[in-house]
RNA sequence: GCCCCUGUGGCGGAACUGGUAGACGCGUUGGAUUCAAAAUCCAAUUUCUUCGGAAGUGUCGGUUCGAGUCCGACCGGGGGCACCA
């Protein structure tokens, strides 16, 4: 009696991920089912996720990012899609460099043994990824085809130089990135760092900054929040460049007016000071002969260093003596200052300062005794007592003590004031002009660094710069190089920085600056169109391709990456390399991965080195080594630097690639932060279990059955779940509600396994094995995109010969995801109070009737009749009594 | 400081265009199985309750037959930008 019930369950093995997931692999590689051909007919779809910095390890955070490109890409080809799903190495960056100093290893040989270990670890998650198109932007060929791109944009214009300023640290001998800046000092030495006026290349991102707003619009499948970053980053505004003439008397320079950009045009008659950057040519000038004025215009200059200085530095000026002239009362003298809150690189580097408009200006009259006369006040004041003294009133309203402008609204005063400056000529010029100005700046690419592109220039004495003939490409980067010395070691590398000139054959030197990393990744998606080009791009394949339908990183891109590849896009379409507006159709921000902190008397500990137990509801963690208690401290994003990284190949080797991937995609909505817990890892690995042994268990009794749907008896239920889920899910996929997908499969498991067990003991009838055939194929099918090793695991045991990697979407029937019969609360007065089944097509009459027959209702209404009875087809009945 | 997002059980989270709040999972509790444990299975699990019900989606108000969802104010959490004229 015991017998057979144990002997059947001691037959069924536990699923083994170790030796099912590397067979599957092995299967799929050999058929070499996810390399994608460029002319197969079928529609395209392109899904990528960002590619990944090669820093080692592929850790829990990457997991999640390929895994959910994985489903789509999975989902997609079963779909019935030409799917590309490429994989490549975003390998240049100062993190080779720093390996290099401090471990005496070759950049490239440690970047490509990171990519040699991660690509073997990513390979064991089961992604559904084309490996042969796979490259890594310090590959030469990759970084040729960049040089060639360089020159394109040279020739159309859109690369520059200009002397811009850098960090400069003078120990290390390099420019610091502005994160690389702490309080003023460099990371890694400790040094002061300088301000240095450098001559560094530029793309002129500029040339698009109101297309590149404007296009903003049309990306409707880009996340809002990416959007409106993007749009406050570009920053557009509209206002008034407009000239103050400057009383000669009060100045030596030769200039006869003073330009400022001014949003608030309006404010004109609430004027009481000008105020210019320190580097503007008029407080140069003024600072020849007066040194009090120069010393503070160095004080301005120095505090540009650090962010943190800038935060906190007070609001200071000083006065240069000179005057301006208002321009619309000649005897109004307003004097002009220094300040250090004033940026050069914006707008004119002046502007007038109105304290009743703007706290900033407000503080900094009332700090040097200048007047504050309100110009704008809320509807419904006194003009004549209405005052600003300590906070600047800066919204809509009604103008006041401003002449012609009284009475009107700012926005018309803006138009007045500029309409009658416009029409004044003053040194045969209108005094102002209507002008939109941007935020972005040109992008700096100039990086003196050795573990990054070659720009592909050449300095001549006599020549100036010589582009490298495009023939002559790639410059490559030299291999036998030295970190012993600071400095980047392109800069003292005789034999390859000296060349002839490619003009007049003089001695010349090559550019030794490489290129912001940023420029790798701001066309490697166009590239894995046609990897094997012997160009940039096969334009035609990258217009077939592109745009990317679906890609999937972080949101810490949402700024320069995408802003740089959305250029980069229309660059390369001016230069004729592809022809298309935007690089990315469908943009997905998926949130991180977080994780407790355990920190122990020496530091922080990595999970997988510390235990946790709990202990009358406390948890307490101790560490495995010593057995110490060890503070559990807060969840934070994963980071080399607390630790609390967990790393792919632990939970791979523990739990198998597919609970991975599920546990990643379980629970959280992917958009959201989700927290990497033990517990959450079993509960996925138990369902992946759990699947595997109800199926296992009732293959014996499946195997030989045709899968056929049942249209009544009890079987019914089955196929309606299964049907319903397959339709559920596939909606689910197409929003990327991984978490929803995941509930739906919960749910139709819970539905199967009652009858999966009746029909493993042998119990079940021809109709109900028919019906469970058909949904358990229906259950490996949509489970498949998510967990692919026991998908086919489970297809092969119940009797499909097929790979579910090679298998359609299964199609929903219609009739069994439709209930004929319906159930409707009922709510009198709003409230919940009963429920009504009813005919799905039951006329409104008929369920006011069949409402007003409910015992609830009859009690409720006492013999009155109701006031009202809203019927909501298909929703709910609301009684109002 | 400015801009944006967000707030639902012990926890992660569902709830389509205003229509049964808490799907699904985790955890917890009870039970079955076991010599025992693990695993597994079954049941319960928002709170209060006089067992009839009542309250309940950060707080307070509003619109509506009906509000987690819409509007207004406030409070908490997260993110972006930050001398941008």
């Amino acid at each position: 009696m015991l017998i057979k019930t144990d002997l059947l369950l001691m037959a069924i093995e536990r699923y083994n991920p170790r030796e099912s997931e590397p067979y599957w692999r092995k299967v799929w590689d050999e058929k070499k089912l996810f390399e994608t051909d460029n002319d197969d007919p079928r529609p395209k779809y392109y899904v990528l996720e960002m590619f990944p910095y090669p820093s080692g390890r592929i850790h829990i955070g990457h997991v999640r990012n390929y895994a959910m490109g994985d489903v789509i890409a999975r989902y997609k080809r079963a779909r019935g899609y030409n799917v590309l799903h490429p994989m490549g190495w975003d390998a240049f960056g100062m993190p080779a460099e720093n390996a290099a100093m401090q471990n005496k290893v070759h950049p490239r040989d440690w970047t490509y043994r990171n990519i040699d270990m991660m690509r073997a670890q990513l390979k064991s998650m089961g992604l559904s990824l084309d490996w042969s198109r796979e490259f890594a932007t310090c590959d030469v060929e990759y970084y040729h085809h960049q040089q060639h791109l360089f020159l394109d944009f040279l020739e159309h214009g859109l690369v520059y130089r200009k002397q811009s300023k850098v960090n400069w640290d003078p120990i290390d001998q390099t420019v610091l990135a502005n994160e690389q800046v702490v309080d003023g000092r460099g990371w890694r030495s400790g040094a002061l760092v300088e301000q240095r006026e450098l001559t560094q290349w530029f793309f002129k991102i500029t040339d698009f900054s109101q297309e590149l707003l404007e296009a903003l619009d049309d990306l409707d499948q880009w996340p809002e929040k990416v959007r409106l970053m993007q749009k406050n980053w570009i920053g557009r505004s509209e206002g008034l460049h407009m000239h103050w003439q400057i009383v000669p008397e009060t100045s030596q320079s030769d200039e006869t007016s003073l330009a400022v950009y001014t949003t608030r045009p309006d404010t004109v008659f609430g004027a009481s000071f000008m105020a210019i950057a320190a580097d503007h040519p008029l407080a140069i000038s003024a600072a020849e002969d007066n040194t009090d004025l120069a010393a503070f215009c160095d004080a301005c200059r120095r505090i540009g260093t650090s962010v943190a200085a800038l935060e906190t530095a007070e609001k200071e000026g000083f006065d240069t003596d000179i005057k301006v002239r208002h321009p619309f009362d000649p005897d109004w003298f307003l004097p002009v200052y220094v300040a250090n809150f004033v940026l050069m690189d914006y707008g004119t580097g002046a502007i007038f300062g109105c304290p009743s408009g703007d706290q900033r200006d407000l503080d900094f009259a009332n700090k040097y005794g200048l007047p504050v006369v309100a110009v704008v006040m809320p509807e419904g004041n006194d003009a004549t007592s209405f005052q600003i003294t300590e906070e600047a009133y800066v919204d809509d309203g009604v103008m006041i003590n401003s002449q012609f402008l009284d009475g009107m609204t700012p926005k018309d005063a803006f138009d007045e004031v500029a309409n009658r400056l416009e029409a004044i000529e003053i040194d045969g010029q209108p005094q102002a002009q209507r002008e939109t100005n941007y935020r972005l700046r040109d992008w700096g690419i100039s990086r003196q660094r050795y573990w990054g592109c070659p720009i592909p220039v050449v300095h001549c004495e006599t020549c100036g710069v010589i582009p490298v003939a495009k023939a002559d490409l790639p410059v490559r980067l030299p291999d036998d190089i030295d970190f012993e010395k600071p400095g980047n070691p392109l800069d003292r590398h005789p034999t390859w920085r000296d060349v002839a000139c490619p003009q007049c054959g003089e001695n010349a030197k090559r550019e030794t600056d490489t290129m912001d990393t940023f420029v790798d990744s701001s066309w490697y998606f166009a590239r894995f169109t046609a990897p094997w080009q012997d160009a940039p791009t096969d334009p035609a394949a990258a217009d077939d391709w592109l745009p990317v339908d679906q890609y999937i990183g972080g949101v810490e891109h949402a700024i320069l990456h995408l802003l740089y590849s959305r250029f980069f896009t229309r660059a390369m379409r001016i230069a004729g390399h592809v022809d298309l507006k935007e690089p990315f159709k469908g943009l997905f921000t998926q949130g991180m991965v977080v994780h407790e902190t355990y920190r122990g008397k020496d530091g922080w500990l990595m999970p997988s080195e510390v235990r946790v137990e709990e202990d009358a509801g406390r948890r307490r963690a101790f560490c495995l080594d010593s057995g110490d208690e060890v503070d559990i401290g807060s969840i934070e994003k994963m980071s080399k630097s607390k630790r609390n990284v967990v790393d792919s190949d632990e939970i791979v080797e523990s739990c198998g690639a597919d609970t991975a991937r599920f546990f990643m995609l379980s629970d959280s909505p992917p958009e959201r932060d989700v927290i990497w817990t033990e517990a959450g890892v079993d509960g996925a690995h138990r369902f992946v279990q759990r699947v595997w042994r109800l199926l296992s268990e009732a293959a014996p009794a499946l195997e030989g059955v045709e899968p056929n749907p049942a249209r009544q008896g009890q079987a019914v239920e089955i196929s309606r779940a299964a049907h319903k889920a397959l339709k559920a899910v596939g909606e689910d996929l197409e929003k990327l509600s991984f978490n929803k997908a995941i509930a739906r499969m919960h749910e139709l498991v819970n539905t199967l396994q009652a009858p999966l067990t009746t029909a493993a003991a042998g119990k079940a009838d021809v109709a109900t094995l028919a019906a469970l055939k058909d949904a358990v194929c229906i259950l490996v099918s949509i489970m498949a995109p998510m967990t692919p090793h026991l998908s086919e695991e489970c297809y092969r045991t119940i009797g499909r010969t097929k790979l579910v990697a090679e298998t359609d979407w299964p199609v929903f029937d219609q009739e069994l995801v439709t209930d004929d019969t319906i159930t409707l609360p009922v709510q009198i007065n709003g409230k919940k109070r009963g429920d009504l089944t009813i005919a799905r097509d039951a006329d409104q009459l008929t369920v006011e009737k069949a409402v007003l027959e409910l015992a609830v209702v009859q009690t409720a209404l006492a013999g009155k009749t109701p006031r009202k009875i809203i019927v909501v087809p298909q929703r709910i009945v609301n009684v109002v009594v």
